[in-house]
DNA sequence: TTGTAAGCGTTATCAA
DNA sequence: TTGATAACGCTTACAA
C-alpha cells in the first residue's frame, strides 16, 4: 500500500506546487527569457536543439505560465467580466451558457458577477470585476445606472451590452429584434381571431428592451386600426406581488372584448408565468377565455395548460455572438459600435388556439 | 462642450488609469511600505499623522490595490472556483445563486466554468481555476472523475462538494437528505393511495445523489412490503431522446398496478418533464391516470397540468452553506470533513391527487 | 515607527 | 540566437 509519498517513481503528472518558468529554465539548462520565448514565439527566434530542450523541460514539470503573473506584466488577464441583473432569469443563464461556451474556445474564462436583480451594485460590479483586470465586459443587466457601463468604457474596456441598452453608451449590442418579435407575436394572435390585446410587462420605463416592445406593441395595434382591422390594445406594468392589480387588468380585458376574444402578450417568462397564475385564480382557460403569447421560450412551456405560445429568442446564439464581438475587439478590431439583432422564432401552442369551449 | 480631456478642475472620481501603490506613496510622502502598511494593519504600527496623510492620498486617488498582484505576491487571491455540471439544470442555477451572494458578501468573488454535461472536461477546469490561484472550489458536477477533484485537493485547496460526491474525497459535503426527501415523497404518494410504483431517474451508476435516490426507493418499498402494506416498486432510467423507453416503462407501471392507482417519482425537474411529456403522448392524465411526485421545486411546477407535486431542496441554502463552509476552511479551520445534509419539503399538489375519474 | 530592498512569476529591453 | 536585467504592483523581512 502506498503513504501519502508517492513510493514508486511514476512521474507524478502534476506536482502539487506548480512548476514556474525558473524551474523550467533550470531543467533546461537556458534562461527564462528563453523559455518565455519558447512559450510566445515558439520555433520563432528559436534553434531547433534548444525549442526541443525547452519543450522537454516543460512536458517534464507540466508547467503552465501564471496567469496572474502574465496578467501582472501584460496588463491582460484572458478574463473577461460577465455581469447579470439576475441569475434566476432563464434568459440570463440561457446567454450565459452561450457566452461561456465561446470564451471557453478562445481561451478566456468567465467572472461572474451576479445583481440579484439590485441594480445599485452595477458600479461595485464594474470596479470590482476591473480590479481583476479583465479585459472586457459582457453586460446584460437593467441598463439603469448609466455610470456604471460608462465607468467600464472609461477604464478603456470593451462591452458588449446583452438585450438591454444602456443610452449613451458606445458599446456592441447584441439583441432579439424585438419590434420584429412582437409583430410575430401580434401577427399571429390576431390571425387566430383575438382582437382586443393587452401587454403585460415588468416596469418599463428605461429597461430598453422592454420600452422596445411596448412601442412596438402600440404601433402594431395603431396600425392595424388604420388598416381594416378593428384592433385594440392596451398595456399594464405588472409588479410582483400585485395580483389585484392583474386579476383587474385582465378583468377589465375580457370586458372591452364582450363576446369578442382577447389576447395578452407577455414581455418575459415571468411575467407569463404571473398571467397564467392570474388566469387560474380567475378560473379561466388559456386560449378559450384568453389568448397567451409569451416571450421566451422554455422547455415548460409546452405542458402548462393546453402548452405555451411563446415567443423563442435564440439565446445561446445571443451569448456566443456577445462573446464573439467582444472577443474581436479584444484582438484589436477598431469599429464604430455594432447592433447586432436577431430574429425572434414563434412557436405557437394551445394558448392562442381559441378552439370553441365545449 | 468639453473636449475628451476634462477642462474643468472637478476632481474625477476615478482616473482612467488606475492608480498604484507607488502613486499613494509619493502623494502622502512616505514609502511604499507604509501604505501598504495602512492597508493591511490599518492602525496598527501607524503615528496617526502619517495614517490619517497615507488615507487623505488613497481617497484622492481612488486608489485599490490590484489584487492580481496581491495574490501574486500573497499566493491568495479572494477567487472562488465554481464548476458546475451544467448551468442548464435549475438546481445548479439555484446553488450559484446562492453561492454567488454568500462569496461576495465575505469579499470573494466567484470564477465559474460550466463543463455544459461534459464530464471529460472536470479536470481541465480544475486546471484552469488553480492556474488562477482560487483558493478553493466548490464542486457541483457528476462525481464520476475521481481525479478531478483529487486534482484539487492535491494542489492542497480546500473542496466542498454540493450534491453528488465524489467517492474517496475528503471534503465537506453539502446536500439534500436524499434519503429522508425520497420517504416523505414515497410517503405522501402512499397515503394518497398509490401502491404501485416507479422511480424514474437519469442513468444512476456513479451519481452519488441519484444512487442514494434509488436506494432510499427501494428501501423504502421492501420496508413497506414486510410492513402491512401491499406496495410495490421498480425502477427505471430515463435516458434523452429515448421516448418510447419510457412509454413502455410507464405502461409496463399501469399494467402492474391493474385497478389499482400507480405513481412516480422522478429524480430532478429534467426527469419530471419528460415524464409529464410522456403522459401527454399516452393520453394520460396527471393524478388520476397516474400520480407524480418529483424532485426540484420550480416556479412552473403549479401550472403544469393539475400543478406538479415535488419535493422542495433549499437550494439557496445549499448554495450558502457550501460557500460558507469554503470560507472557513480559508480561514484556517481545520476540521474532519463535514457532511451537511439539509431536509426537503413536500409541496402537494393535484399530480398526486387520485381524484375519482368524470 | 518608518524606509529599503527583495521577490512573487512573468515579459520586454537591452547587450552579448 | 541567447542571456542578464528591469519592470508589473504588491507584501514583508530586515535595517534604521
Amino acid at each position: 500500500m502506498l503513504t501519502q509519498k508517492s513510493l514508486h517513481s511514476t512521474p507524478v503528472p502534476q506536482p502539487a506546487v506548480r512548476a514556474t518558468i525558473a524551474d523550467v529554465a533550470r531543467a533546461a539548462s537556458v534562461s527564462k527569457a528563453t523559455v518565455s520565448r519558447f512559450l510566445n514565439h515558439r520555433d520563432k527566434l528559436l534553434t531547433k536543439a534548444i525549442a526541443t530542450r525547452v519543450e522537454v523541460a516543460i512536458a517534464a514539470l507540466a508547467y503552465s505560465p501564471s496567469p496572474m503573473a502574465q496578467a501582472l506584466k501584460r496588463g491582460r488577464s484572458r478574463l473577461i467580466g460577465l455581469v447579470v441583473a439576475d441569475v434566476t432569469n432563464p434568459f440570463s443563464v440561457a446567454v450565459l451558457r452561450g457566452a461561456e461556451k465561446a470564451c471557453q474556445e478562445a481561451g478566456y474564462l468567465l467572472m461572474l458577477f451576479n445583481l440579484g436583480n439590485d441594480s445599485r451594485r452595477e458600479c461595485e460590479a464594474i470596479e470590482a470585476l476591473t480590479a481583476y483586470q479583465v479585459e472586457g465586459f459582457i453586460l446584460n443587466t437593467l441598463g439603469r445606472d448609466t455610470k456604471a457601463a460608462a465607468d467600464a468604457a472609461r477604464h478603456g474596456k470593451p462591452v458588449v451590452l446583452v438585450d438591454r441598452r444602456h443610452h449613451g453608451m458606445q458599446a456592441d449590442f447584441v439583441s432579439l429584434d424585438n419590434a420584429g418579435a412582437v409583430r410575430l407575436g401580434l401577427g399571429h394572435l390576431m390571425e387566430t381571431g383575438y382582437r382586443e390585446l393587452l401587454f403585460v410587462s415588468e416596469p418599463v420605463k428605461d429597461v430598453s428592451s422592454r420600452e422596445e416592445r411596448e412601442a412596438a406593441f402600440l404601433a402594431f395595434v395603431s396600425a392595424a386600426a388604420k388598416d381594416t382591422v378593428a384592433l385594440q390594445g392596451n398595456t399594464f406594468e405588472s409588479m410582483v406581488d400585485d395580483e389585484q392589480g392583474l386579476d383587474d387588468a385582465l378583468r377589465s380585458l375580457r370586458e372591452r372584448a364582450g363576446h369578442g376574444l382577447c389576447g395578452v402578450l407577455t414581455s418575459n417568462a415571468v411575467v407569463t408565468l404571473r398571467v397564467v397564475a392570474a388566469m387560474a385564480r380567475l378560473g379561466w382557460r388559456l386560449g378559450a377565455d384568453m389568448g397567451l403569447v409569451g416571450f421566451d421560450e422554455t422547455e415548460w412551456a409546452p405542458y402548462v395548460g393546453p402548452g405555451l405560445s411563446t415567443i423563442a429568442q435564440p439565446t445561446d446564439e445571443l451569448g456566443r455572438i456577445a462573446a464573439g464581438c467582444l472577443i474581436e475587439r479584444l484582438k484589436g478590431l477598431e469599429l464604430p459600435p455594432r447592433q447586432i439583432l436577431l430574429s425572434g422564432r414563434l412557436v405557437a401552442r394551445g394558448s392562442s388556439l381559441p378552439i370553441a369551449k365545449p
